[in-house]
DNA sequence: ACAAAGAGTGTGTCCGTGCACAAATATATG
DNA sequence: CATATATTTGTGCACGGACACACTCTTTGT
C-alpha cells in the first residue's frame, strides 16, 4: 500500500503552493497552463485521491439535495426507497446536506411537470429522481445537464439522459423469473393466469411493460405447453374484479397459478382467499405491507423484491461521491431481484447495508 | 436535523475542558465522579456521536486485526466472506489497520487448536472468527474475554461466548426453505431425496445439523404426504456415489426432487446430468463456482445463499465501530437467505454494500 | 514537615483539506 | 514610465477529535 501523498507534498514536487494544487484538483481555474500541467502530471502519476475525512471536515458549503419521487403511503415501495435515502443521509450527517422531498402523482403527467418546475426553481446541488414520465424527465434532465447539476435515478432509468448513477432492477429478468417460478410451482402443463391492472399509469409504466416482455419471452423460449390467460382487473371496483377473477378460474380449472406483475398481488390474493381457492399459487412484486401480510398467511406464494432501500441508500452515496469526493466513475447497478417466501421473509429487513 | 454538538461545546456546557469530555467518551478514567456524571448527562441528552472523519484523522494507533477462518479455494463460500472483509478494509484504509489471515483445516480440530494458539500469541486488537469447532472456540473466546479483546463471528456463532458482532443466516430457516421450494417444485405428493454427505466434518457442522432440523420441522409441520428418503454419499468415491444415487432413483421413480444441505449440490447435479435425469429438481446451498455452473446449465434448479460477502463486510465494520468509535451496541444480524435461480443469478454480485 | 507519588484537569499541537485573503506578478491604460 | 487593473500564486486559519504533556491539588510515606 504505502501512504498517500498529501496535497502539500504534491505541491512541493511540482514546485508550486498547496493552493495551486487545490485549484487544479477542484477545477477552480486561475492557474497558468504550465503549472497546471506540472501538477496534473504528478496527480496522474501517483493516482492521487483526496483524503475523504479531511475533506469532509473542512468543507464549508451546504449542499442542497432534492429527492423527487411519486407519492407513496407508509410501507410501500417508494417508502422503502425513501427510507434508504434517509438512512444514507443519516450516515453522512457530518456533511450538512439539506434535503427536500418533492412528490408527484404517478398517474398525472401534469403534477410531474409541476414537480420538475419546482426542482428547477430550487436549483439544488443534486437530485435523486424516481422517474415515471419519460418525456417530462428527459426534458428536465436536459436542463440539468445544461446547468451541470448531477442527478441519479432510482427504480428505473430514462433513456437519453446522463445520470451520474442509476439503481434499478432488470425488469425483464423479473418478468422471466416470476414466470419460471409459477411454472415450477404448477408444472409446465398447467395454465397460468396473468392478472393485468387496468389502472391508467401502471400499465404504461416502463417497468411494467418490461416485466411483461420478460414474462412472455420466457414463455416463448421455453415453449411451455400450458397456456397463459390474461385478465384485466380494476382496483376501483373490487366487486366486479372479484367476480371476474372467480369466473375465469371456474371456467378454466386448469389454471393453477396467478401472476401479477406489479405490487397489487394482495388484491387478487385476498379475492382467492375469500373464495377458499387455496391451491392456486399467487406470485407478485414488492414487499408492500399488504403483500407481506398475504405472504405470511399463505395466500401469496412468492414475492419478488428489488431492494428499494438499498437503491435509495446507494443513490445518496453516489451523489455524495460525485459532489464531495469528485469521483468521476458513474454508478450503474442492476439490483438483485430477491425471491421472498414465507421462510426467508423475516430476514429481509432490506438492510441499507 | 441540526448540527451535532462538538466536544468543545459539550465541555463548555458541562463546565469542564475538552480533555475531560474526551476521557469520559473513551473511558480513559481519571475523571472525578461528579464531573463524569455531568458530562454523561449531556452526552445522553443529545445522543452524541463522534465525528467519524475527524476521529479517523487524529487517531494515531495502528490496529491489528486477525481473521481466522477455515481454508478455502477460490470461488467458494469462505472466499466470498474473505473478499467482503477485504473490501471493507479497503474502504477504511485511512485507518491503518493491519490484518493477518490465519486459516485452519475445517476437518481437523488440531489444526484449529494451533490456529487459535497463534492468535493468542499474536495478541491482536480484534479478531474475526469463522468458527467450526465448538469446544476450541469457546475456550479461545474465554481467553479473549479475559484479555478484553473484541471478536466477531461470521457464518455461525458459538453459544456461551460474548462476541461484539455475529453475522450468520438462520440455518433452520434455510432448511425449511429448501424443503418448501422442492415441495413447491415437485408437488406435495412426490418423494424428495435428501443426499447427505458422509464426510466427517460436514455432518457434524453446526450449520448442517440446524438445516437438517429445519428441513424435517417443515416436513412435520406441513404433514406433507410425499416421503423423504435419505442417501449418504461420499465425495471421495464418485463412482460409488454415482451408482448409489442412480440406483435409488431407479428404485424410487416417485422421487422428483433432491436436496443437498451443504454446498455440494453440484456433485449430485453432475451425476444426474450425466445420466440424463433432467426432470429431477436439485436444490442446494451457496454460490460456489461449481454450483453456479450447474444453476446456469439447469442441472440445479435453485440455490440458497447467505450473503457471505456482506457478512465479511459488516463484521469488519462492526469491529471498527467498536474499536474506533467506541460504539457499545452489538451487531447481531441474521442475514437474509437469498433464493437464486437462473434469471436472478446474474445480478447477485453480493455487493458488499 | 517535606518529598514523592498519584489523581484530576486543562492546554496545545497535530492530522490534511478547503477556502478566504494577501501578496506577487503580468497586462493594460493614459 | 507610472499607475491602475487583472491574473496568478502563496499564506494562514479553521475544521473537530486524539493524545501527549504540563499543571494543580491531594494523599502517602519517612
Amino acid at each position: 500500500m504505502g501512504r498517500q501523498l498529501t496535497i502539500k507534498e504534491i505541491a512541493a514536487r511540482a514546485g508550486v503552493s498547496s493552493g495551486t494544487v487545490d485549484r487544479v484538483l477542484h477545477n477552480r481555474g486561475k492557474v497558468s497552463p504550465d503549472k497546471e500541467e506540472k501538477v496534473r502530471a504528478i496527480l496522474d502519476e501517483i493516482d492521487f485521491k483526496l483524503n475523504i475525512h479531511t475533506s469532509v471536515i473542512s468543507i464549508k458549503k451546504n449542499y442542497e439535495l432534492v429527492i423527487c419521487t411519486p407519492e407513496y403511503s407508509q410501507g410501500e415501495y417508494w417508502g422503502a426507497i425513501d427510507s434508504g435515502i434517509k438512512s444514507a443521509l443519516d450516515e453522512f450527517n457530518d456533511l450538512s446536506i439539506v434535503s427536500t422531498h418533492i412528490t408527484y402523482d404517478q398517474f398525472d403527467a401534469n403534477s410531474c411537470h409541476k414537480a420538475y418546475a419546482q426542482i428547477l426553481k430550487q436549483n439544488p446541488d443534486a437530485i435523486i429522481l424516481g422517474p415515471i414520465f419519460e418525456q417530462e424527465t428527459r426534458s428536465l434532465c436536459q436542463d440539468l445537464d445544461n446547468r451541470g447539476i448531477p442527478y441519479a435515478f432510482v427504480d428505473s432509468t430514462i433513456e437519453g439522459t446522463n445520470p451520474i448513477a442509476s439503481l434499478m432492477a432488470d425488469q425483464p429478468a423479473g418478468g422471466r423469473l416470476i414466470c419460471r417460478l409459477l411454472e415450477s410451482f404448477t408444472g409446465t402443463d398447467n395454465e397460468i393466469l396473468l392478472c393485468r391492472p387496468k389502472q391508467a399509469g401502471s400499465e404504461q409504466s416502463y417497468n411494467y411493460s418490461k416485466r411483461l416482455n420478460g414474462f412472455y419471452d420466457y414463455v416463448k423460449e421455453t415453449g411451455r405447453t400450458g397456456k397463459v390467460k390474461e385478465l384485466f382487473f380494476s382496483m376501483d371496483d373490487s366487486e366486479a374484479s372479484a367476480q371476474a377473477v372467480i369466473s375465469v378460474l371456474k371456467q378454466n380449472p386448469g389454471i393453477k397459478g396467478v401472476a401479477i406483475l406489479n405490487s397489487r398481488g394482495y388484491f387478487i390474493a385476498d379475492i382467492l382467499a375469500e373464495h377458499g381457492l387455496k391451491d392456486i399459487k399467487v406470485a407478485s412484486f414488492d414487499l408492500s405491507y399488504n403483500n407481506v401480510r398475504c405472504l405470511k398467511n399463505g395466500s401469496i406464494s412468492v414475492l419478488l423484491s428489488q431492494r428499494p432501500m438499498t437503491q435509495g441508500f446507494i443513490s445518496v452515496r453516489a451523489i455524495i461521491e460525485q459532489l464531495i469526493y469528485r469521483k468521476k466513475e458513474k454508478t450503474f447497478i442492476k439490483m438483485p431481484i430477491d425471491i421472498l417466501m414465507k421462510d426467508n421473509l423475516p430476514f429481509y429487513k432490506d438492510l441499507p447495508l
